[in-house]
DNA sequence: CTGTTAGCGCATTCAG
DNA sequence: CTGAATGCGCTAACAG
């Protein structure tokens, strides 16, 4: 506790100063006098003291990653991929994480969104991931586009990921419903998705600490400069956005389905207020009014709104769904650990999976593939989405175009789906 | 960024002090000062230097979660139960997190587990919590312990979850491979295991905010009292345990199987240098030496150490059992997860569960009650285990005797596991 | 109850 | 290349 900068300077014998810069190492030291103080704060057990050194740098080296549910490898996934970021190719030796990546769980309620927001925004975070879908109430839009305007304003890097990018103020009035839009994530579907493994690096590997805007003045000519490059999307707030494809996913879903034949089709979706949730069901219903408007017209009455993205809920949903409408042949779910709730509230009412229901998820979870029957699903690159948002986070990779990069949904088709059985009866 | 206590001070025309103390909430405000403050707080939209104000008050509001990978659901269910510790229960009105709890990954790896001890020591941080097994390289240990008995030291509460407490001075030279011993945690299991739903409570659940060894010399006077009160099993070191009984669910597990009539049992183990695998190991060793020497002397044959407590991992490593002894008629594997993997590999060789072949796993995740068949296991209560180690890493519950609490593991037995087949060879 | 006064430990100016 | 000096923004002691 008490061991300070001055103790270790009076050890070596050279002045705090000195002792600072061969710590931060972003200045010329001496040989001979760098090793002796690396000796005296080895000595010493000497630990910085990271508040004071925020303090006088007006800066950190926290940055902050919100999931809603940290017990699903959902979240899981991503946060350990942007983790993973943070660490790896910081070049130096006996690197380690140079950035302290630090997960928290919201448990998907808005207010502990925005506390946590003001939490890591008391502590000056370098930057601040945001996962997962976001809550569509005006209120809270209102709040957390504050929060991250704030933010952003302050120099924290804001990136969402799997969450679409926020609008921009021309944008409101938005039209939550409406099957299709003009919103930002449309321009972004419209467009050539960008594909993760296709990106273009920022840098070249090697570059290593590369100092860039150190001085409180430098810094500040930085921020003043941002306004000028400003885009639309979110942009504009300085956000950039990881989107993930959902609706074209749960389109290509329902297409597989009618494609086998099926015509009355179950959804048990998640909680009604989430994007992730209305944008799955839109792709759903596009789907549907692809083929036929009589499907699209009896959609409504197939739809199970969950109370989240778990188990339970997709019990429960099946449950109901097969209450309001017994003659479904296939039921697809919010996401695969609501499938395994659909499956198993199946199973229970003596139908069999896929030879009396198909069911499908979506996700692809790790556990998909080897649930049984395996889980027909929609494998969204989690692992490859989360890296990018670190990378994003970190300034180590270029802006996508509009802020807005859309990652591919693919269809992953196995034995829980197949085609409805003759109708006997 | 600009917004200081200064400006707030000046608008709400009160001195910078006055500001401090209402926001911080423990000083005695006149009514009509705190709400012309709040209002200048709004209108400024300030928001605290979480650095300076932790360098001045010499402490922090940041509590670290170390977790071996934040894409399983074993150690995202802990930490959330840990994080969730630290917002409720906090009183105040429109109380939040008053603690930034957060989960660092370290993938495993001593070395980011170091590293990331030293992040956290870096910011102050008021409390860890190291969960799941730990490494048993007796240099790792080595530097882990240095690393925590100065954290300690330092004041931050230091709470194990899941892995075993570090052996007292005393205790050196472990005997890691004996079936049994007299370590810490082999003494708080063969006491009454503590249970945490009956765990008595510290505080009145009302007591908000009492004030302990605020001021810097009273901090000091209590740090100076510390090692007076010192006990064994590292409490020594200011450290808290909360074990799970790994040894005693194994015990229990393959005990269950010798029941059921097998006498061939695999073992599908984690990676050998894990306690947690030591453990469960060394229970169904035991097991099998409480039921026939016999048994225990083949054992050796019938293990097979994968690289992770993966799919993987169960995946190959029922392969390679499968070679090494196809006679197998159950297979235990390190935890569900694996033992997802075990239950693929035999499905793929033509063996069905449990009717071939009976398959167990441990930990009973979430999903394990979902797969088909679904898995016989051993409960953790891991939810529980978190939300202890929370309160204790608070000081909000009273330590437990001898600074370690064993939580119970309890057999689950489901469709994984049946009467081995007569055998008509 | 409130204002004034000192630092907390470090990074960064400026002089050497 | 190095040392001395300044202040980051806040909290805590001290007087009123």
């Amino acid at each position: 506790m008490a061991v300070t900068l001055a103790d270790v300077a009076a050890r070596a014998g050279v002045s705090a100063a000195t002792v600072s810069r061969v710590l931060s190492g972003n200045y010329p030291v001496a040989g001979a006098t760098r090793s002796r103080v690396l000796r005296a704060v080895d000595e010493l057990e000497y630990v910085i003291n990271g508040p004071a050194s925020a303090l006088a740098a007006a800066s950190s080296d926290l940055v902050g990653i919100l999931v809603n549910d940290i017990a699903d490898p959902f979240f899981g996934i991503i946060a350990g991929a942007v983790q993973s970021e943070m660490n790896g190719a910081e070049g130096g030796p006996g690197a380690g994480p140079r950035k302290l990546a630090v997960v928290c769980n919201t448990g998907g309620s808005p207010g502990q969104e925005l506390t946590y927001l003001t939490l890591l925004q008391r502590q000056r975070a370098a930057a601040v991931v945001l996962t997962g879908g976001a809550v569509e109430d005006p209120e809270h839009s209102a709040a957390l586009e504050g929060r991250l305007r704030r933010l952003a304003a302050d120099g924290t890097r804001v990136v969402l990921c799997g969450r679409p990018p926020p609008r921009t103020p021309g944008e409101r009035g938005g039209r939550p419903g409406k099957p299709d839009g003009a919103s930002g994530e449309a321009v972004a579907e419209a467009g050539e998705p960008v594909r993760v493994r296709d990106a273009v690096r920022a840098e070249e590997p090697g570059a290593e600490g590369r100092r860039q805007a150190r001085t409180p003045l430098e810094r500040r000519a930085v921020r003043a400069l941002l306004p000028e490059q400003r885009g639309g999307s979110g942009e504009g707030l300085g956000i950039l956005t990881v989107a993930f494809d959902n609706r074209g996913g749960a389109r290509a879903l329902t297409a597989h389905l009618l494609a086998l034949g099926h015509r009355a089709v179950g959804y048990v979706a998640g909680p009604p207020e989430r994007t992730t949730t209305r944008h799955r069901l839109e792709g759903h219903r596009a789907a549907l009014a692809a083929h036929s408007p009589g499907l699209s017209a009896g959609a409504e009455r197939l739809t199970v709104h969950g109370g989240g993205y778990d188990r339970g809920s997709g019990y429960d949903g099946a449950l109901e769904l097969l209450r309001r409408a017994p003659e479904v042949t296939a039921v697809l779910a919010a996401n695969d650990t609501v499938a395994l709730g659909v499956c198993a509230a199946l199973r229970e009412r003596g139908l069999r999976v896929p030879e009396d229901v198909s069911v499908a998820g979506f996700d692809d979870l790790p556990f998909s593939a080897d649930a049984s029957p395996a889980l027909t699903t929609v494998r969204l690159p989690l692992y490859e989405a989360g890296a990018r948002a670190g990378r994003l986070a970190l300034g180590r990779q270029a802006p996508p175009p509009g802020g807005v990069a859309t990652v591919r949904a693919e269809l992953m088709v196995r034995a829980s789906t197949a085609p409805p059985r003759p109708r006997t009866g």
